[in-house]
DNA sequence: CCAAAGGTACGATAGTTTTCGTACGAAGCA
DNA sequence: TGCTTCGTACGAAAACTATCGTACCTTTGG
């Protein structure tokens, strides 16, 4: 199963923190005010709180910011998918005693997985050790 | 087709009560004292600290107990595989939107995962829709 | 019978995360 | 110029989570 040990890396970013991130990663570099509105497409949010949460993720490492401007962009530090892998890394080996097979096992097991999902994740094996 | 009912689900358990769950799940219907000694096989916890979280799990309705002996024996009510999924099914949810074949590239691009997972899920593929 | 060991109950404290009020400066505009 | 809007800074309350001390009851063994 080979648990390899976990980067020494950033904090782990909390659930506050994800909302924001997840924002980040998918409209790029933004400022607080844009940032805020996305968050309140989907719940009640208080334009001052995501302000902090921005500045403690900063804080923490996991933004950095860019001041030049009254408005300040804020840019994730590490990439998506590094922050993701880091992610999932610690799922799995939380809940699945780090084994990626027994994941996948519960993923197929998972009624909620579609035809075509196990289609691709299919072909991305094939395709994958060549 | 499989319809599925939206099931109600139970709280979403914090990290220690998961600590908690897991021992269950692999030693079954433990007594407190029983729990906590694996606990602290890796980590220090005062006794009460282990009741207080398997009393409030209880409370949650994610453990039911025996309390017919002095001895309370503590139980989970839903089985490993049906909470795991749960947790499994936000997790893709949150970071993949959904999408599994998402997660099992991560899974792939990401090299802590074994030629010989690789193999065991490549397997579990083949022989999964026949 | 009594003391010690071991059990549950539960409130209080500590720690962490999340939310927000308030202060105040800069920009925009009539 | 003044007023209103929009921005950051930041302390502190609120909410959630985790830990533990203390009280008190039951069982055990000498």
């Amino acid at each position: 199963m080979k648990v390899s040990k976990t980067e020494k890396n950033l904090p782990e970013p909390t659930k506050a923190e994800l909302e924001i991130l997840q924002v980040l990663w998918e409209f790029g570099p933004s400022t607080v005010r844009f940032v805020n509105d996305k968050l309140n497409a989907q719940r009640d949010v208080n334009y001052t709180s995501t302000l902090k949460q921005m500045q403690i993720l900063t804080e923490k490492g996991i933004l950095k910011r860019d001041e030049s401007q009254m408005k300040h962009i804020y840019i994730p530090v590490e990439d998506e998918s590094k922050t993701k892998d880091q992610l999932l890394d610690r799922f799995v080996n939380t809940l699945y005693k780090g084994s990626a097979s027994s994941l996948v096992m519960q993923l197929l097991g998972n009624n909620k997985t579609s035809k075509d999902d196990i289609e691709k994740i299919k072909k991305l094996l094939n395709n994958f050790d060549k």
